[in-house]
RNA sequence: GCGGCCGUGGUCUAGCCUGGACUAGGACGUGGGCUUUCCGAGCCCAAUACCCGGGUUCAAAUCCCGGCGGCCGCACCA
């Protein structure tokens, strides 16, 4: 069953203009998607309702947003660690064609610490040493790097550049000019939407895995010595968070969150700090506006294994989906590891006077996966079995087309009064897309728009010529009442907010 | 990247094993016409497909090779 409604999101995303492969009739690389009319108006509401909850409501402190270059050069990248990090050495085996990673190999074999070697010195080891297969015992032949970075050269010079990896590191390398246009204080948060780009290895699962992919990311720098937190915390505090601690991921089973208030668990010590907390309690509210049951999501706190040495806690935020639990959001305490190599690297004094003392902030960043997030929408969206067809119970928020508009029948007097609305909704300053239908009898629009997620469809009819009333029919429901016309802009307008939080 | 399975109109699929009668069939959807007073109604008409390249053959959707893509498993995945 499950991964049939993967199938059956695909199909419908195909079908109805959500989103495609890239170049899709040239069969294109995998791991490129593009967003069609219904999923591009999708993301954008997603992003104006995050940019709404995260960045201009924020009222705990400034959240500046900033929309930096998707291009960095060699040296802000090396300094970060990603040119290092984000490369994997790699070899073969000539006799079971098994492929290792070479710099693990190395480090289980002698016990060398070998991070950040190139692929020449590796092979060098390994020659010296007869590191051999280590399930078979067969030589080690076909030595290469594999780059998760997508590498450019740029201008004449052919200077080493690359496709930003994530969004933060613009964040980071602004943080001084920022600090300063803004008069910035502690804390303060900046905001960035934007495309990254890993080079992965084998992308699967449609838009869940793409080596382009668009993210929403906040960092928030506050003071390591203050140990405050964010003025509202307490407006979230009680927030249930379901978190599968380290301890319940080493049991056999895989597991069982823990149930706990985000208060609690950082004064449990289980998450480092209330900043962090503060973002995990507002993702929860987030995602559960966004029609995600509360018990399809947990925080996994990644494993010390999975997080880099300057790591002060990693909490990725899952969802259950059809094919199994996947992370939708990253919430990762960064210390001042970012700023500190910078302003290493740069010669630059990236600290920041805070009440008379000089810090370098801390950094909290949660780091949302837009098509994730997307996908996830769709899948806890989609209905079978409530109509005679399949129902896309959109949250109201995010659905691309709020209200669609259709003469009752294909009539000259009826399809008139019909445009004279529709032309005046789509007039509207409020952003409130509509769309128009005339053809196939009523039931089959009211099929086709249950089935793009429309929110309402107003229908013109005999009485409408009257006394200029229509009738609303409501996605969810099918019910219907009669408003007049000159009410119908701010009807649509509300019903999108409808059921948010004040 | 490795292994297995797979790739036919917009979507789902029949045909492939056993090459020729395939001018590639169906369902749904789409466009047009008629009809129709609120939940995929009916009738008529129409358009749209063998993933790409090479090979075998008198003849390839069908067999072989390569590429690209998809699904599953392994590996990879801040």
């Amino acid at each position: 069953m499950p991964e049939q409604l993967a199938e059956s999101i695909v199909q419908l995303a195909l079908r109805r203009g959500f989103f495609n492969p890239t170049a899709e009739i040239y069969r294109g690389p995998a791991g490129f998607y593009d967003l069609g009319p219904l999923g591009t108006l999708m993301k954008l509401n997603l992003i104006n309702y995050w940019l709404d909850t995260f960045v201009r409501r924020e009222t705990s402190y400034e959240v500046y947003l900033i929309d930096g270059s998707l291009i960095l050069p060699f040296e802000a990248l090396k300094a970060s660690g990603h040119v290092d990090k984000f490369t994997d050495p790699k070899a073969e085996c000539a006799r079971c064609g098994r492929i290792h990673r070479l710099d693990q190999l190395i480090e289980e074999a002698l016990g060398l610490k070998v991070e950040g070697k190139g692929i020449e010195e590796l092979q060098e080891i390994v020659k010296v040493h007869g590191v051999r297969c280590p399930s078979c015992g067969g030589e080690l032949t076909s030595f290469k790097e594999h780059h998760l970075m997508f590498k450019l050269s740029v201008g004449g010079g052919g200077e080493t550049a690359f496709l930003r990896p994530e969004t933060a590191q613009n964040i980071f390398l602004n943080f001084k000019r920022i600090a300063y246009a803004m008069r910035a204080k502690l804390p303060f948060a900046v905001a960035q939407v934007g495309k990254s780009f890993r080079n992965e290895i084998s992308p699967r699962q449609s838009i869940i895995r793409l080596r382009e992919f668009s993210q929403m990311e906040i960092e928030v720098f506050f003071s390591p010595i203050r140990g405050d937190g964010p003025s509202s915390f307490d407006e979230v505090g009680d927030t249930v968070l379901r978190i599968l601690t380290r301890e319940e991921q080493r049991r056999g089973d895989g597991g069982e969150a823990i149930e706990l208030s985000a208060r609690d668990a950082v004064e449990e010590g289980i998450v480092p700090n209330k900043f962090l907390a503060y973002y995990l309690a507002k993702e929860v509210r987030f995602f559960q506006s966004l029609g995600i049951p509360p018990e399809n999501m947990r925080f996994r706190h990644l494993l010390p294994e999975e997080t880099p040495h300057y790591s002060g806690g990693n909490f990725d935020l899952e969802v259950k989906f059809s094919f199994g639990w996947k992370e939708i959001v990253g919430n990762a305490y960064r210390r001042d590891y970012d700023l500190t190599v910078h302003s290493k690297h740069s010669g630059e004094d990236l600290s920041i006077d805070d009440n008379g003392v000089r810090v370098v902030p801390h950094v909290v960043e949660p780091s949302f996966g837009v098509e994730r997030i997307l996908y996830a929408i769709l899948e806890h969206s989609y209905r079978e079995g409530v109509r005679d067809w399949p129902l896309l119970m959109l949250p109201r928020i995010v659905s691309p087309i709020k209200a669609a508009i259709f003469p009752l029948l294909d009539r000259d007097d009826l399809v008139a009064k019909a445009w004279e609305i529709y032309t005046r909704l789509r007039s509207s300053r409020l952003p409130i897309y509509t769309v128009y239908d005339e053809r196939g009898s009523i039931g089959r629009r009211y099929a086709r728009a249950d089935e793009a997620g429309v929110n309402l469809c107003v229908t013109i009819d005999h009485q409408t010529l009257q006394d200029n009333t229509v009738t609303v029919r409501d996605r969810d429901t099918a019910a219907q009442v009669r408003v007049r016309i000159d009410e119908l802009e701010e009807l649509i307008f509300n019903d999108a907010y409808r059921g948010l939080e004040q």
